[in-house]
RNA sequence: GCGCCCGUAGCUCAACCGGAUAGAGCAACUGCCUUCUAAGCAGUAGGUUUCAGGUUCGAGUCCUGACGGGCGUACCA
C-alpha cells in the first residue's frame, strides 16, 4: 500500500510539475485516526521547490491523482498541507484474507532478497562466562540478524575471538594455580589472575582427568589454557543456546596470523606509503585520515595491537563475498573502527559494505548502587543467573525494548521482581488468549467455511485489522534502522488493539457468520503476534 | 583538554529524513469479572522535552553555547 501511494503521488507530481522533481515521498501513519490511515507531507516539502503554498500544491496533486477506488476510499487535505488517505473497505477485507493465507510467512519482504549478509556479535574472549553486560550485544546482534532474514537476506552469525593474547595466558596460569592448590601445593594466582569460582571448577576437572600428573608442569604449558578455553566456550555456547542464539561460525583471530593475512595487510599499507617504522614500532599514518596522532600497528615487542588483526579480519569478511557486514560494538569500541575503515578504504575496498552499529553501555544497578563488573575479579552477574531468575524471554525482551543508542539502566532487583509486571507478558498474553478462544470456538463453529470478513465493522475490529497490516512496515523500519525496539513498539500497539477488541467484541454465543468473521480476524492477529515474537526470539505461549 | 554518545511525566522508556494535540509501562487514584484467560479494558492525574540562543511555514528531532551523565582519547583488548 505504501508503495502504491508513492507511485500514484509520483504520477500526479509529474503532471503538475513543469520539470521532473527528485524527491522521496514519505508515507506515514498519522498519530490520530481522524487524520486517516496514511498521510504524506509531500506538498509541504515541495513548497520551496515549486514556489507555491503547500495547500495549493496539495489541491493540484489531488486533482491529478488517479487512484483505484477499490484501494482508496477517500483523499483529503488537512492542516498545513498534509494529504490524508483512507483505505477502501474492500481492500481491507482482501488484505485480511491475504494475511490468513500467508500464515507463518506473513511479514516477510523481499527488500534484501538475494543478499548475503553477516552479523558479527558477542565476540567476547573466552575468559569467563557471559555476563549481563554482554547481553545487550548478544540479543541485539541476533535480533538484527533475524530482522534481516525476514527482509529476504541470507545472514551468517559470526563470533570473533582471540585465544592467544595476554589475557588468555593469565587465564591458563590461574587455572594452574588452582590445580596446584588442589594438590595441596603452595601456589598463588598470578598478577591480575582470574578469581572466579569457575576457574577452580576447571582445575577440578583437570584433576579428575589427569590426576596429579601435571604437578611438575610449567606455567607456560598450554594444557591449562586449553582446558579453560574449552570449558568456557562450552559454557558460552550453552548460554547463547538458552537465549535462542546459534552462531554459524566462531572465527579465531589466530587464523589471520597462520594464513599470513596480517603480514599482507602491513605490506599492502606500506606499499601505499601509509606505514612507517619509528622507535622500533610500526605505525599507521592515521593523521592522513584526519586523526591527531598516528597509530601503532605493531609494538616494539613485535606484538601487533588489536587494530591490525581487526583490519585483516574485515578484509577477510569482505573477501568472503558478503554484500553487507554488520558489526555490533559497545560504546568502548567507538574510537577504533574509523581506523579500520580508513585502512580498508586505502586498500581499495568498498567500505559501504561495512556497517558498524554502536550501542550504549548498560549500567548495572545492584542493591540500589551502580555496579562495576570485572571478569577478572569475578564481580559479575551472569546471563545464566539472570535467565534462571526470569527466563530467556524476559531477558531478551529487556535488552530489546530500548533504543540501542541510549544508555540502559538494568536494575537486577527490578528485573528479578519483574514477574507479573513484565511488559513481555502483555504480548504473550494476547497470543495465549487467542489460542484459548480458538480452541473453544473450534468446538462450536464450523471453521472450514470461508469467513465473510466484510462483517467486521466494529470500531475495534477495524482498528485491529489496520494494525495487523502495519506489520511488514514495522519489520522494514526496524531492520533498516537496525533497531529491534521499533518492532517491540509495534507489538505493543497490536497487543493493545487486540485486548481492546477482546473486551468489546465476543465470539462465543454470537451468530455463526459474525463469529466466523471474528475468528478470521483472530487468526490473522495471532499469526502476526506469533511471527513478531519469532523475530524477537521470544516464545509465543499457548497457555499462561 | 579534545572527540563520540546521551539528557523527554515521580521511575524506566517511545516518538518512523524536521510534521498535525509529545505517547506507553510502572507507581497513585476511580470504575469494569454469574458470560471466550482481570498477566486484561475504560478513565483521572502527572510535561516550559536540562537550560539559553539560532535556522523555518513548522523543532523533542537540525546548528551554536552552557550544565549534567557515559565512553573513548595507550607501543591495553
Amino acid at each position: 500500500m505504501k508503495a502504491y501511494l508513492q507511485t500514484i503521488l509520483k504520477n500526479a507530481l509529474d503532471k503538475i510539475s513543469p520539470e521532473p522533481v527528485e524527491t522521496d515521498i514519505i508515507i506515514e501513519k498519522p498519530r490520530t485516526p481522524e487524520h486517516g490511515d496514511a498521510a504524506t507531507n509531500l506538498a509541504m516539502t515541495l513548497a520551496g521547490v515549486l514556489r507555491m503554498p503547500p495547500r495549493k500544491i496539495a489541491e493540484q496533486l489531488i486533482a491529478n491523482l488517479e487512484y483505484d477506488s477499490n484501494k482508496i476510499k477517500d483523499v483529503e487535505i488537512a492542516g498545513p498541507g498534509f494529504i490524508n488517505f483512507r483505505y477502501a473497505d474492500n481492500w481491507i477485507f482482501d488484505q485480511l484474507g491475504e494475511v490468513i493465507k500467508l500464515g507463518s510467512e506473513y511479514g516477510k519482504t523481499t527488500g534484501n532478497a538475494g543478499k548475503k549478509m553477516q552479523v558479527e556479535f558477542v565476540s567476547a574472549n573466552p575468559t569467563g562466562p557471559l555476563t549481563v553486560g554482554h547481553g545487550r550485544n548478544a540479543v541485539l546482534g541476533d535480533t538484527i540478524a533475524r530482522l534481516l532474514e525476514w527482509t529476504g537476506a541470507e545472514v551468517d552469525r559470526e563470533y570473533y575471538f582471540n585465544n592467544a593474547g595476554r589475557q588468555m595466558r593469565v587465564l591458563g596460569e590461574s587455572v594452574r594455580a588452582r590445580y596446584l592448590q588442589l594438590l595441596g601445593e603452595e601456589a598463588e594466582l598470578p598478577e591480575g589472575g582470574y578469581e572466579g569460582a569457575y576457574i577452580a571448577d576447571i582445575a577440578e576437572t583437570l584433576l579428575e582427568k589427569h590426576g596429579d600428573s601435571l604437578r611438575d608442569s610449567k606455567p607456560e604449558d598450554t594444557v591449562f589454557k586449553q582446558a579453560a578455553e574449552e570449558a568456557i566456550f562450552a559454557d558460552i555456547r550453552n548460554t547463547l543456546d538458552r537465549m535462542n542464539i546459534r552462531m554459524n561460525q566462531f572465527f579465531n583471530e589466530n587464523s589471520l596470523y597462520e594464513d599470513k593475512s596480517i603480514e599482507k595487510v602491513v605490506s599492502r599499507l606500506r606499499e601505499k606509503g601509509l606505514v612507517y617504522d619509528k622507535d622500533g614500532a610500526v605505525w599507521f599514518k592515521t593523521t592522513e585520515f584526519g586523526k591527531e596522532k598516528d597509530t601503532v600497528l605493531i609494538k616494539s615487542t613485535g606484538e601487533p595491537t588489536y587494530r591490525l588483526p581487526d583490519i585483516a579480519y574485515h578484509i577477510s569478511k569482505l573477501d568472503r563475498g558478503y554484500d553487507l557486514c554488520i558489526d555490533i560494538f559497545g560504546a568502548d569500541h567507538i574510537a577504533t573502527y574509523p581506523d579500520v575503515v580508513s585502512a580498508l578504504k586505502a586498500l581499495g575496498y568498498d567500505t559501504s559494505r561495512i556497517d558498524v552499529q554502536v550501542y550504549q553501555f548498560v549500567t548495572i544497578v545492584k542493591d540500589g548502587q551502580p555496579f562495576k563488573m570485572s571478569t577478572r575479579k569475578a564481580n559479575f552477574v551472569t546471563l545464566d543467573e539472570l535467565m534462571n531468575e526470569v527466563g530467556s524471554d524476559v531477558t531478551r525482551f529487556f535488552f530489546l525494548m530500548r533504543t540501542p543508542g541510549t544508555h540502559l539502566e538494568f536494575d537486577i532487583a527490578e528485573a528479578k521482581e519483574a514477574g507479573e509486571k513484565n511488559p513481555v507478558f502483555y504480548l504473550q498474553y494476547a497470543h495465549a488468549r487467542i489460542h484459548s478462544i480458538m480452541q473453544k470456538a473450534a468446538e462450536e463453529y464450523d471453521m472450514k467455511t470461508a469467513p465473510d470478513l466484510s462483517l467486521l465493522t466494529h470500531e475495534s475490529e477495524i482498528a485491529l485489522m489496520k494494525q495487523v497490516f502495519q506489520f511488514p512496515d514495522a519489520i522494514t523500519l526496524a531492520s533498516e534502522h537496525r533497531e529491534p525496539h521499533r518492532l517491540i513498539t509495534y507489538m505493543n500497539e497490536i497487543s493493545g488493539h487486540f485486548h481492546k477488541f477482546y473486551h468489546d467484541c465476543r465470539i462465543m454465543g454470537e451468530d455463526a457468520p459474525i463469529a466466523r468473521a471474528r475468528i478470521g480476524l483472530l487468526q490473522a492477529t495471532q499469526t502476526t503476534l506469533a511471527n513478531g515474537l519469532r523475530i524477537l526470539g521470544i516464545s509465543a505461549p499457548e497457555h499462561m
